[in-house]
DNA sequence: GCCGAAAGTTTGAACGATCAAATCTTCGGT
DNA sequence: ACCGAAGATTTGATCGTTCAAACTTTCGGC
């Protein structure tokens, strides 16, 4: 058999017309039995497989959503996008979909490329990452009418339940406010939390659940939260560097820092660091969103739980179970048009370089707790 | 405007038929420079694109490769896959071609993935990644005549140069003999090995450059290199706790290591909260793949240029230049089947955890040193 | 036993492009 | 001015599927 079987193939196999076995492929229920059977014996014994370009065609559908590929700019969060990427392609194969992937350099290059995909046909819905206040892209997209999911919320803008508007986000607010109730629980009185300059909505987000969680335990007032809290830029050296000067400015003080919540991995990494030069081997350290150089070197922190996250974001596109993408602007009223997903709180045994302490097993089993 | 503009729609605009607007998209070359003209012009003003789906069907073509994400293994070295991607979505998008994700529970689950995505017409070619001994994956593709790449050498195979196996690999064994020259020449001589156990092709291949070195420079024997080299798995912990062995073995030995090269940034990373711990501050370390983690925390690593490794992936495809994908077993006799990319060294400051180090700036710059 | 509606199946057309062959133009040579 | 070949353009068919409408069969009710 030179050539790959087709509809036609099969029908006359099977003793019936193309439409049949179309029908027994797309909607089953109205094919008798009998004939449904007898079809689906010769899809079998052809392996006839429908020819998806064929069916895109027709169709104008092209089953598969598609990702920008970002740069890795910041080494180590970076990699959060791809284990996202690597939840929705698992969630994707569940619904018979598939994700086309693309790089862009910029914004405009980026739309460029939704252009192109949207003419070709070569995908039915977009997913948007890293956006960002008044972000054209999601301008674009709604114009032109063609469906998307944006992970991450639309800060600081007025519609953030627009129907037009789909968002599937991390709750980061209750991720720092569970990391830092867990230290509370610890008997830790002096929390302090590293975070990025404000203005940006993420990193104001995750201020807001530290404070939250100090002013309901201690009622932590204007003053003792701004002693305890310092803004850098994201990354290892910034965030050691900060730090330095914090735990200086609360010893000046005569109120030593006991614990340390941060926005990111990278800040938290560079605490680690500061802290060990210090001179505290047990001060526990919590970061942000659980990459792998913190399960590396065994950092508490706080899991964005990536599975739930592409989980929503087809949920948002295809409805509870569906098998195809909703039109833009559709969706029940009942149905919100977003999803905002509560982290999890990943506790390594003392909140920071673990490894020491431990026993010299040669392949240790996996000791994070989640809680 | 409600639908897409077509061929009819920019012939009809141009005064020409369907067919001559196909030319000017596909064999400029051979249609009047006036009537080219007047084509592109319509092109322009419609804002027509080609419908891909509908290109595909016809010419049996999807300009699209497939490529598999794996599942994140081993916390640090599996952003090197990710990387990977990203250098192959930047190629692909210089030669017109489109990547297409998958996720596969194992190899049997692969395979019916390639099936799916060959029956469609969905996937041009498949591009392999962690390859092994005999891999049944390979079998299916040459079996089927489906044009791919595999990501890594054919190890303990006696056809690397079968025409029918087209690979990119790095060279793991000139990166880590260049690591080796490198401490080399700053003076040291107890210079150990931390790699996997024997057997992995990959983990041979990086401890033959150490021991390439050793010999060339010291003439070192059987017994000094073993001595000097240890195995143990991938991951941190393991490295940490081994190499806390061979600094006391060398010790007792009267001849104390000077550094360290090892097989992954993971055994790396281990290895240097163990000197640490061990009081010995600048001992000089590296890593290999240079991961994101390495980065972090100012770990020497040897980089694998994935972007070279990608640009070679495409070659080996579609040929130097070529806009299509070449069919299986084609190519010409004076091409070589393969691509062997030679890693490149990253020296960062003390080739160990430099911040320590540093002055305090703010927002410090990139200061990794290439060779 | 006939009628009509419902269920099941088939037929022709279409999706939007390219291929192959047919037709029309151009143009140099005699 | 005519011929033939090369160059440029058009026409009909086709890729494999699904839609819409036409057609055929089944079956309950009177």
């Amino acid at each position: 058999m030179a050539q790959l079987p087709t509809v036609d193939d099969v029908a006359q196999r099977a003793g019936v017309s193309r439409q049949t076995v179309s029908n027994v492929l797309n909607s089953p229920e109205i094919v008798r039995e009998a004939t449904r059977l007898r079809v689906q014996a010769a899809i079998a014994e052809l392996g006839y497989r429908p020819h998806a370009s064929a069916r895109r065609l027709r169709t104008q559908q092209s089953s598969t959503i598609g990702v920008r590929l970002n740069p890795v700019l910041n080494g180590i969060s970076g990699s959060i996008l791809d284990l996202y990427l690597h939840a929705l392609g698992e969630r994707a194969d569940e619904r018979g979909m598939r994700i086309m992937l693309f790089t862009a350099h910029d914004i405009d290059d980026e739309i460029r490329h939704y252009q192109e995909l949207r003419d070709g046909a070569d995908v039915d819905a977009i997913v948007v990452t890293a956006t960002f206040y008044d972000d054209p892209r999601i301008e674009w997209l709604a114009a032109h009418r063609m469906p998307f999911v944006a992970f991450g919320r639309p800060w600081g803008r007025a519609d953030l339940d627009d129907p037009d508007r789909l968002w599937v986000d991390v709750d980061g607010r209750a991720g720092t406010r569970k990391a830092t109730e867990h230290l509370v629980k610890r008997g830790l009185r002096r929390i302090g939390f590293l975070g990025w300059p404000l203005g940006s909505g993420t990193g104001d987000d995750r201020r807001a659940g530290w404070q939250d969680a100090m002013v309901a335990a201690f009622g932590s007032g204007e003053a003792e939260l701004a002693e305890l809290s310092m803004e850098t830029d994201e990354g290892v050296r910034p965030g050691r560097v900060v730090i330095e000067e914090l735990i200086a400015r609360c010893d000046a003080a005569a109120h030593p820092l006991d614990a340390l919540v941060c926005a990111s991995d990278s800040l938290a990494l560079g605490a680690m660091m500061a802290v060990r030069e210090a001179g505290l081997p047990h001060f526990p350290i919590f970061g942000f969103d659980n990459t792998p150089t913190a399960q590396a070197v065994g950092l508490s922190s706080v899991d964005q739980r990536l599975g739930e996250v592409a989980a929503g974001t087809f949920e948002l596109l295809m409805g509870a179970t569906g098998r195809r993408v909703l039109p833009h602007g559709s969706g029940s009223d009942d149905d919100p048009r977003h999803r905002l997903i509560t982290p999890q709180l990943v506790v390594r045994r003392s909140s920071h370089l673990e490894l020491v302490e431990e026993a010299g097993g040669t392949v240790p089993g996996n000791h994070d707790r989640k809680e």
